[in-house]
DNA sequence: CCGGTGATATCCT
DNA sequence: GGATATCACCGGC
């Protein structure tokens, strides 16, 4: 099976579930195998990076598919991307979550904070933690027996679940609108967040009007609700 | 539940 | 140039 990183971030994203991440440096090897991804559509995608148009920061992104995208997130933490999608575009998908199946002593070095294995993958950040990447490795040419590659899943997850992205604010996180979640439900690596603070409000001094409520839950997903800020 | 932490983008002068 | 707001989060309480 091979795996076409030159499509759109929908079609690869679920493709990517089960698939092996691997990172070699000077100290070894991590691998993972992932469980959870969410799709970043680029220019339409108005929860992506890349919705207003290239930065330096994103140009990775605007590059061909098959690259790395990891970018530096609230003061301490990294996030990996596969870079996909036709040339031109600016698709993307985040490596939510994986089990690391290699590497594991040295995954465990890397995050002294996990107190069970399963926590080593067990989010963005901490995945991205476990394999070793930094902003280095942004722009980053997956390349097979390279730095970084990925392996096609050997066999395709029985079953897939989507839900609306993870921390994604504005339109963005409209579970209706952008269902653009994967996971491998039953896997313990797939990272439950608790839903986040609301969001002060815009106007410094006004009294918080309350939100509306009876807003509808999030259908689809027992047990990880998303988080729902911003408007 | 809360606070840490700093890059990035976007607004301003 | 500077000020401000936002953030694809984590860990500890």
């Amino acid at each position: 099976m091979t795996l076409d990183l030159h499509r759109c971030a929908l079609e690869v994203a679920p493709d990517l579930l089960g698939a092996l991440v691997v990172v070699r440096g000077p100290e070894g090897e991590v691998a993972v195998r992932l469980t959870e991804v969410e799709a970043y559509e680029g220019a339409r995608d108005p929860g992506s990076h890349a919705y207003r148009g290239p930065t330096p920061r994103t140009a990775p992104m605007f590059a061909p598919a098959g690259r790395l995208y990891v970018y530096f997130t609230y003061g301490m933490h990294w996030c990996a991307n596969v870079v996909c999608g036709p040339d031109g575009t600016a698709s993307a998908v985040l490596l939510r979550a994986g089990e690391v199946v290699t590497g594991l002593e040295l995954a465990r070095s890397r995050r002294p904070a996990a107190r069970r294995d399963v926590d080593l993958g067990r989010g963005p950040a901490r995945l991205a933690q476990a394999l070793g990447l930094t902003g280095a490795d942004s722009d980053l040419v997956l390349r097979r027996g390279g730095r970084a590659e990925v392996r096609p899943p050997v066999a395709a997850p029985a079953e897939i679940r989507t839900g609306p992205r993870v921390g994604v604010a504005g339109p963005g996180g409209d579970p209706g609108e952008f269902p653009w979640r994967f996971w491998i439900p039953g896997e313990p690596t797939v990272s439950t967040y608790r839903p986040g603070k609301a969001r002060a409000p815009r106007v410094p001094g006004t009294p918080g009007a309350p939100r509306t409520p009876g807003a509808p839950r999030t259908p689809d997903v027992p047990g990880t609700p998303a988080r729902h800020t911003g408007t």
